[in-house]
DNA sequence: CTCATATATGCGAATCACTCGCATCTAAGC
DNA sequence: GCTTAGATGCGAGTGATTCGCATATATGAG
C-alpha cells in the first residue's frame, strides 16, 4: 500500500486552520476539482453543496490557503485568478486559446536549464510560470 | 550598414494608424523606455514631455498598439499590465522579488524544447510567457 | 488648399475583480 | 460549559481598466 497524501482537510489542520462549515465544503470542493477554477466557479460549486456561503469567503479562504502553500493562484490570460491543490510535483501549463481548457505538463529538461540560467544570473528562483498559449494542430 | 528595424512611428503607418500629437509622445517614450513601464508609469514620462495627455488615452494606445502587434502586453505578479516594444529576438524574464526589477534572458533550448512538447501534445504555439520570479543568491 | 469623415481624445461615469470594516458567530482548547 | 482568536456575512470601498459621448484632428479626396 501507498500512503495516500494529506488531505487539504488534513493539511489545514496541521497549518492550525479551523475548520468552519464553509470552509470544509471550500476544501471539498477543491479536492474534488481537477481543473483550475476561479473565486466565481468555487462559488457556483460550493453552493451546489451547501447555499448561503458568501463570495468574500471564497475570496478570503483561497487567500488563507494559499498563504499557508495549499493551493496554488494562476493568473492566465483571461485576468481572474484560477487556483489548484499545491501538486504532488509542479507543472505547467498549456492554455488553448481557443476553448480556454487548459492542459498540463511537466519537462525536467526545463526545469533544469531555468535552474541553470538562474544560476548563471547569480539567481535564486523562488518560483516561475511557464503558460504556453497554443491552438490544436491543423492536419 | 546594418539596416536599422523600422521605428514604432514607422510600424504605426504601415498600419495605418493615425500620428496625433498625442499619440506621437505615447510613442516617443516607448521607444525611449529599455524596461517595462506600466499604464501609470508611461502616463508620468509623456506628462513630463507634453502635460494635458488623459490616461484613457495611454489605455487605449498601448491597446491599440498591442492589437496591432507593435508592443508586448505583460503581466508580472503585481498586477498591472506592462508594456515594451516587440524585441526583434523574443525573450522571457526574470523578475527579482525582492526589488521588482526585471532582467531579460533567451534560452534556445528552453524555446526548442517548448516547440517539441507542444508538437507531442497535438498543439501549434500561438504565444508563451516565462516568468521566473527570484532573488539574488546568497553567499 | 479646403472639405469630409473616420479616428482619436478628454473627461467623467461605469465596470469588474477583489478587499475591507464591522457586527456577529463559532471552532477548539481549557 | 466558557473563552476567545479566528471566521463569516454583508455591504461599502478600491484600484485598475473601460466606456459613452461630445469635441477635436489627421488624412485622403477633390
Ligand atoms: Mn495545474
Ligand atoms: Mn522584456
Ligand atoms: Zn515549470
Ligand atoms: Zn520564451
Amino acid at each position: 500500500m501507498t500512503k495516500a497524501h494529506p488531505t487539504l482537510t488534513e493539511r489545514c489542520r496541521q497549518e492550525g486552520l479551523r475548520l468552519t462549515g464553509p470552509r470544509r465544503v471550500i476544501l471539498q470542493v477543491l479536492e474534488a476539482s481537477d481543473d483550475h477554477p476561479d473565486v466565481e466557479e468555487l462559488h457556483r460549486r460550493v453552493e451546489a453543496i451547501e447555499p448561503g456561503v458568501n463570495i468574500a469567503t471564497i475570496y478570503r479562504t483561497v487567500n488563507t490557503l494559499a498563504e499557508h502553500g495549499l493551493i496554488e493562484r494562476h493568473s492566465f490570460a483571461d485576468g481572474r485568478m484560477r487556483f489548484e491543490i499545491v501538486p504532488e510535483t509542479h507543472h505547467d501549463h498549456f492554455i488553448n486559446v481557443e476553448t480556454g481548457e487548459v492542459v498540463e505538463f511537466r519537462s525536467d529538461e526545463i526545469e533544469r536549464i531555468q535552474e541553470e540560467i538562474a544560476r548563471q544570473y547569480g539567481f535564486d528562483i523562488v518560483s516561475h510560470t511557464l503558460d504556453i498559449y497554443v491552438r490544436p494542430r491543423k492536419g
